[in-house]
DNA sequence: CATCAGATTAAAATAATTCTAAACTTGACA
DNA sequence: TGTCAAGTTTAGAATTATTTTAATCTGATG
């Protein structure tokens, strides 16, 4: 046994951070930010990809399916697809800007936290919440098979109401 | 931040493990040791599931989706509609003769493995290899939010083809 | 402004899984 | 050993999350 410690999370992001700057978060936010982050990731500004970027990465971390941010979409008026807001949370996750995490083997989640972290997960309400990277450590990792690289480490920390 | 160190997977089974005796697990064995199990877990020992607990356990730790198991009993020449090979690998479940594994969001794998341990996937294939539970030390947590207990804890290292 | 590659979308298709309800088995027990 | 209720199996329909299709738009560029 190798005792590599490995840091979960291969692929880190080009250090951009959601709310960068000084003020915190608010409603009536320049575009300017989101219109960047999309065109650094090479991807086409349209009307409804930076409503749902708006949408995911103006109010924190957050842990979504397509469901939520349709539903999400909906409330603040922003018409799209269910079919768009797939294809945009998948190429949002190809360009970097998002993860993917896999919890519940029926939905996929989407994570707008791209830092090194894990998770605890609620079962009863299918419910994500951050354990940062630096909290927990994976110590001790058997060697990797041949030819073998490793992607990510996930750590799901399961839990349920504690009961008597 | 707590220094509990957390043991993964909470419920273990009642000690039982897949081949407990003397001679490696061959062709022809009696049926007693799995008649034997599911009577202690309180299923009755029907056609379909002695046939699927004889593929399921009768060879070493194995990681499997229910259309795999189907394809296996096909090929034994045990006919068992895919609804009850769900309904199965679900009851074995829950009897805890089987662990669910979430590594895909697309579809759920079980494992004959019930010791404690965690799982290199291989994204490429879909395989799973097991990690021996001594081998990997989840060395701290954060506390667990309040009036939740922790069920299980997860590592699952994602491993790809080691590329330039 | 014309052009067109790339984007959006309604609707159909797919895939994994669950449900339904009818037709069997199993395990008592007389 | 025959009977029967409870538990099981199953074909097929239904459900759910997600992807695909193909037609229609739209953003960028000259
Ligand atoms: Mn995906
Ligand atoms: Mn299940
Ligand atoms: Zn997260
Ligand atoms: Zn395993």
């Amino acid at each position: 046994m190798t005792r590599t410690s490995i840091t979960p999370s291969g692929i880190t992001p080009s250090g951009i951070t959601p709310s960068d700057d000084a003020a915190p978060a608010a409603e009536g936010r320049p575009f300017s930010q989101i219109l960047d982050r999309l065109r650094g990731a090479g991807l086409r500004p349209t009307r409804q990809r930076m409503a749902l970027a708006k949408l995911l990465f103006d109010g924190g971390d957050r842990h979504l399916t397509a469901e939520m941010l349709h539903a999400d979409a909906q409330s603040a008026n922003v018409r799209v697809s269910l079919a768009t807001v797939y294809n945009t949370l998948h190429q949002f996750h190809r360009a970097g800007l998002l993860r993917e995490i896999v919890v519940d083997s029926q939905r996929t989640y989407f994570d707008t936290n791209m830092s090194d972290h894990h998770h605890f997960y609620f079962d009863e309400t299918g419910e994500l919440s951050d354990i940062p990277g630096d909290q927990v450590e994976v110590a001790a990792l058997p060697p990797v098979p041949d030819g073998m690289a490793v992607s990510r480490v996930d750590v799901v920390v399961r839990v349920r109401p504690a009961d008597a």
